[in-house]
DNA sequence: GATTAAATTTAGATTAATCTAAATATTTAA
DNA sequence: TTAAATATTTAGATTAATCTAAATTTAATC
C-alpha cells in the first residue's frame, strides 16, 4: 500500500488537475500540501517510480490510471466518512473536514464498502460533492458558480468550492445551505457583488468572493 | 500529540504491565511491537523525556500518570471502534482487531465521545473487554480462566485472553461465545484438557491451551 | 563469589520525508 | 531574442524510527 504521505500527494494532484484540467505544477502541489517545492520534486520522483504519475522534469505531472484509481478511492473514503460524521454522529458540515482527513487513510476495502451500505449508498457528501461507488465511478454534475450566473437566472445550491470551516459557517449564517433556491436579482458592477433572492423571499447581498465558492444546478 | 508509533509503545507497555503488574522489560516490548530491543531502548528514552514513562536504564519501565491516561484513551478508542464495526457494520468478532488497530489512532475527542453516545455507551467490546469512559475510568471485572476452574464449578463466558482471528473463529465453531454458560465436568490429568457442559446440555472437550484463553465470571 | 549467559544499551548506519541554499531550466517581457 | 523573473531541480542536511554489531550491565549457575 501507499504511505499516508503518498496518498496525500495523490489526492492533491487529483484535485488540482480536476480544477485546471492540465498538467499540475510542482509549486501548486507544494502550496496545497504545505511543503516546499524541493520536497515535492523528491516525492514526484518516487510516485513516478511507482507508476502512479506521469512525470517529466520541468513539465508538471498527471496521474496514471493506477494513480487516479488510488486518488479516487481516497476521495471515496473521505466523503463517506463525512456522511457518517454528519448523518450518524450529528456533526455540523463545517466540523467534519479535518476528521475525515484522518479517516480517509484507514485501509480496509471491507470497511469502506460496509460503511457505504450502512449509510445507504449516498450519492453526495454533506457539501454536495459526489461520492464514487466501489468501482470508482461517479457522476460529475455540471455545476455553475453563482459568480457566473446571469441576472435573472435561478438555481439550487448544490455544492461549494471551499471547505473551510470559516466559509461554511458563514453560509450557514446566511442560510445559503444545500438545497436552497436562489435567483440573481442584481449584479453590482462596482465590486462584482451579487444580490440574491433566497427561496423566493429574502434579499441578500453576497461578495464576489463568496459567489465564486457557491455552486448551483440550474 | 503523540505519534502513531509512540501510541503503539504506550499501549504495549500498558497491556504488558496489566498482565505482569511489575516493571515492563525492553525485550517484552520488542516482542509485542515487532521490533528489536535496540529500537525499544531508543523509544524508551524519548517517552521518558516526554514524561510518559518512568525509565531507569536496565530496570524496565512503568507508565506515568500521563502515560497511563494516554494509553487508556487509545484502548477506549480501540474498543469503541470494535463495537461500531460489529454492531453497526456487521463484522464478526474475529474480523475487527486489525481495523480497530488503525482507527484507534484517529485523533479527535469530539469524535470518540460522539461515537460512544451513538453506540449507547457500551460497557464492553465484542470480546468482553471493558471500555473506559470519557474520564478514563473503567471496571475490571474479576474474571477467571477456564483453566483455573475446579471440577464442578460453573460460570458464564465473559472474555478472552487471545484476540487472534484463528482463536476466535475456533471458539465460534465450538459455540463458546460470550454469554455461554459452561460447567467443568471433568479435569483430565494426563494433558490438562477439560470437559465442559455447555449451556447445561452438550459435552465438549477443550485443550488446556484453549482453556487458558477463555475467561468466565462465576 | 567468579564466570557464563542473558538482557540491555550504545555506536554507527539506513530509510522516508522534509528542509535550505545553490544551480539550472523555462517563461515573460523589454 | 536576449535579459530578467519565475519555476523547478539538485545537493547536502536534518529528524523520526528503525536496524546490526559491539559493548556493557544484570542475572544465573556452578
Amino acid at each position: 500500500m501507499h504511505s499516508f504521505t503518498e496518498e496525500n500527494y495523490l489526492k492533491a494532484i487529483y484535485h488540482l488537475s480536476d480544477q485546471n484540467s492540465t498538467e499540475v505544477t510542482t509549486n501548486a502541489i507544494a502550496e496545497v500540501t504545505n511543503t516546499k517545492a524541493a520536497s515535492v520534486t523528491d516525492m514526484l520522483k518516487k510516485l513516478a517510480d511507482k507508476k502512479l504519475i506521469n512525470y517529466i522534469k520541468y513539465q508538471g505531472v498527471t496521474l496514471t490510471e493506477i494513480g487516479t484509481k488510488a486518488a479516487v478511492n481516497i476521495i471515496r473514503k473521505h466523503r463517506l466518512w463525512e456522511v457518517f460524521l454528519v448523518e450518524k454522529l450529528g456533526f455540523k458540515w463545517d466540523e467534519v473536514h479535518d476528521i475525515a482527513e484522518e479517516l480517509e487513510h484507514i485501509n480496509s476495502t471491507a470497511l469502506v464498502d460496509r460503511l457505504d451500505d450502512f449509510l445507504g449508498n449516498p450519492a453526495a457528501d454533506p457539501h454536495g460533492d459526489p461520492i464514487p461507488d466501489r468501482t470508482g465511478n461517479f457522476l460529475h454534475k455540471k455545476l455553475l458558480k453563482v459568480s457566473e450566473m446571469k441576472q435573472g437566472q435561478a438555481g439550487t445550491i448544490s455544492g461549494v468550492n471551499e471547505h473551510s470551516s470559516v466559509f461554511l459557517k458563514h453560509l450557514e449564517k446566511l442560510r445559503l445551505t444545500l438545497g436552497t433556491k436562489v435567483k440573481v436579482t442584481e449584479l453590482i458592477e462596482f465590486d462584482g457583488s451579487i444580490i440574491l433572492a433566497v427561496d423566493g423571499i429574502k434579499e441578500l447581498t453576497i461578495s464576489r468572493e463568496v459567489a465564486k465558492n457557491i455552486l448551483v444546478i440550474l
